[in-house]
DNA sequence: CAGAAGATCATCT
DNA sequence: GATGATCTTCTGT
């Protein structure tokens, strides 16, 4: 498999987002590697009042600014971790978060990250899907919330979306703010209702 | 410094 | 459909 090259995050983060569909998420922790293809996303843009990064930078947000190929990984709830791809020319905010992704390999280490769930339920959700790819400062050690943790890029590191086609067809909602993406009939999709409204 | 809200999830009715 | 968990981040004073 083959890492994205910058250039593809370098452009505008509604067309990112659609084209993320389909790709592979590959995370490895050691000797464990789990992999899993991505079937919904959302695109956060500059003019987003709904992106953390609406109101300008902060210290949470920066990595929104840095250079496409990045990762920004925040914590919210008290309790998760989520995963989103910077995109866009540096200096613009705007990143693509990774909503849900269907898990292809490394099924046991999902299973044992999150014990008691349905297979279906492993990735499916922004907050599952970090517990279950194991993305967070526990396994990264990298300081994530610089935007340390870099995904796509041909050097070697520990994160790598890996080009595979789209796959299926595309379906677009607009929240009134950010623009969610998902496989169209996909059973891996965070929740039926959001299917529903998808349409 | 206090207060509120949050790109969510699991669990319950 | 509703609620609690749990704590960081941001905002206003």
């Amino acid at each position: 498999m083959r890492s994205l090259a910058r250039a593809f995050y370098h452009r505008d983060v509604v067309t990112v987002a659609r084209d993320l569909l389909g790709c592979v998420l590959v995370h490895e922790v050691g000797d464990v590697r789990v992999v899993g293809s991505i079937v919904e996303v959302e695109a956060y843009g500059q003019d987003d009042p709904a992106s953390h990064a609406y109101r300008g930078m902060t210290a949470r947000n920066a990595p929104m600014f840095g250079p496409p190929g990045h990762a920004y990984v925040y914590f919210t709830y008290g309790m998760h971790h989520c995963l989103n791809a910077v995109t866009g020319e540096e200096g613009t905010p705007a990143a693509v978060l990774i909503r849900a992704v269907e898990p292809i390999e490394g099924l046991e280490a999902m299973r044992a990250r999150r014990p008691g769930i349905r297979d279906r339920d492993l990735a499916r959700g922004p907050a599952r899907l970090t517990k279950a790819f194991a993305v967070g400062p526990e396994h990264d050690g990298a300081d994530l919330s610089m935007g340390a943790l870099t995904i796509a890029m041909g050097e070697r590191l520990a994160h790598d979306a890996v080009v595979a086609t789209p796959r299926i067809g595309i379906d677009a909602a607009q929240d009134g703010r950010a623009w969610r993406f998902a496989v169209r009939g996909s059973e891996w999709v965070s929740g039926p209702r959001r299917l529903e409204a998808m349409g």
